[in-house]
DNA sequence: CGCTCGATTGAGCCCCTTCAAGGTGGGTGG
DNA sequence: CCACCCACCTTGAAGGGGCTCAATCGAGCG
């Protein structure tokens, strides 16, 4: 029962009931548990045959560089997310998956995952599901880039994050402990590392959000929402079609 | 042997070498053909229970919409692409989808589709090997909006568009026919219509592309590459892991 | 022949960037 | 135990890329 309290496991069980078998399927997955220092590269671009990883513990990051030396963070990653999860499916890995604070995380081989495709249609549903969530999630952050101001950003992004760590309850609705520096922020929301900076000092100085001390408090959570345009639809929580 | 011809079928076998079997079930999806005028929504943002498509001619886009009216497209589709596939594998959808020209589409069930990846592996592994493609092409995006000045965002775009219709067929390396008016172009790069008008003109007075009545040549495509930093890798043609 | 959609160009402004210069705190070694 | 360092945060000043507002023009079309 142990497995009840993994954050794959609880962010899974969010979306499908999962059965026994699908669990004993789950906990094979945990064998091969690795713990990586903080900076260090899982997947590299451009690698092939890169394996996939479950996150159990710490935060990691997936992103592209530009030859000018400029990286733009696709996604930031928490526990119970999967990192690679296409790497493995389908050739060689088109970013890089970057430890951001020391990290346990569990090795899953091509061969684990098409085994529980075929034996655990359940589960494999429930897989299929989270990844069409990380998509969704790219896809909102194209939107946060493309046609919201910083502010607006760095409020959706603060609030896409206090959800997601909500799910496997690490936050709650006053905040949450954030691990990112200005710099991943910059990355992540397409702005330069002082811009983040003076944005975060108006949005405290406003009494929207606090980011201080590696602690994020939502300081006004409805009035927050509403200039971030937040709709947690992209995140949704009601299951997959097929039951 | 009709079939041959279809972009769909085009595009998958630049991936993996489908069988006869394989082709005959490509060809039922392509029984419930259907025409939509320009500018009917296929699908809608918050709609359930949505079906797919596979586009067999014209252009169409997906979008999500922001409270004060403005719009991000995250992608064009061209033929032989497949529309709101996740939609229909995935609970609601979070984009709507609208037919930029007048188009034909071959709708596709969600019982079509399990129906092939329990029967026809091989050609269940091909469209997932599109559905990755796609989601590698929004991450380009993300980059592209993160990081790139409105010129690179230009280059890439239309750089990114010829490759993939020549992989179809529509297009070659001198340049292709684009129904993309320059609202388009800004709702997909995150600019303004009239900035998208100067960086059009800029690219064409440097001798770099040209953007005029419907048809994009490329004036120096090398030049071109190299402002852009456009890398097909992420389109990748020499097909996924799995044989 | 008017109407509407799309392309084009000018003027002025502002959000965000770059450059620059401190601050602060935790870790490390002498 | 202190001195130094390095990573990160903070703030100011100045510039520019892209925006908004506004007007004109061409073309398809009912």
């Amino acid at each position: 029962m142990l497995n009840l309290q993994s954050p794959l496991t609880r962010k899974l069980s969010a979306f499908v009931a999962l059965s026994e078998s699908d669990l004993a399927t789950l906990s094979r997955f945990d064998r091969r548990s690795r713990t990586f220092q903080a900076g260090h590269e899982l997947i590299h671009e451009g690698q092939t045959k890169a394996s996939a990883f479950i996150l159990s513990t710490g935060w990691a990051c997936s992103y592209k560089m530009l030859p000018d030396g400029e990286r733009q963070i696709v996604d930031i990653q928490i526990p119970g997310d999967f990192l690679g999860l296409r790497s493995v499916l389908f050739r060689t890995s088109d970013h890089t998956i970057e430890a951001i604070t020391r990290i346990e995380a569990s090795e899953v081989l091509a061969h684990d995952i098409l085994d529980a495709f075929s034996h655990a249609p359940r589960l494999a549903t429930a897989v299929l599901w989270a990844a069409s969530r990380d998509e969704a999630m790219v896809v909102e952050h194209l939107v946060n880039l493309g046609r919201r101001t910083a502010e607006q950003r760095m409020a959706h992004f603060l609030l896409e994050l206090g959800a997601r760590l909500q799910l496997v309850g690490l936050g709650d609705q006053t905040g949450f402990d954030c691990p990112l520096t200005q710099y991943h922020l910059a990355d992540t929301l397409g702005l330069s590392a002082v811009h983040v900076n003076r944005v975060l000092r108006k949005l405290r100085e406003d009494g929207l959000v606090t980011f201080q001390k590696g602690r994020v408090v939502f300081d006004d959570f409805p009035r927050l929402r509403d200039i971030a345009d937040f709709d947690t639809t992209y995140l949704d929580q009601d299951g997959p079609i097929l039951r």
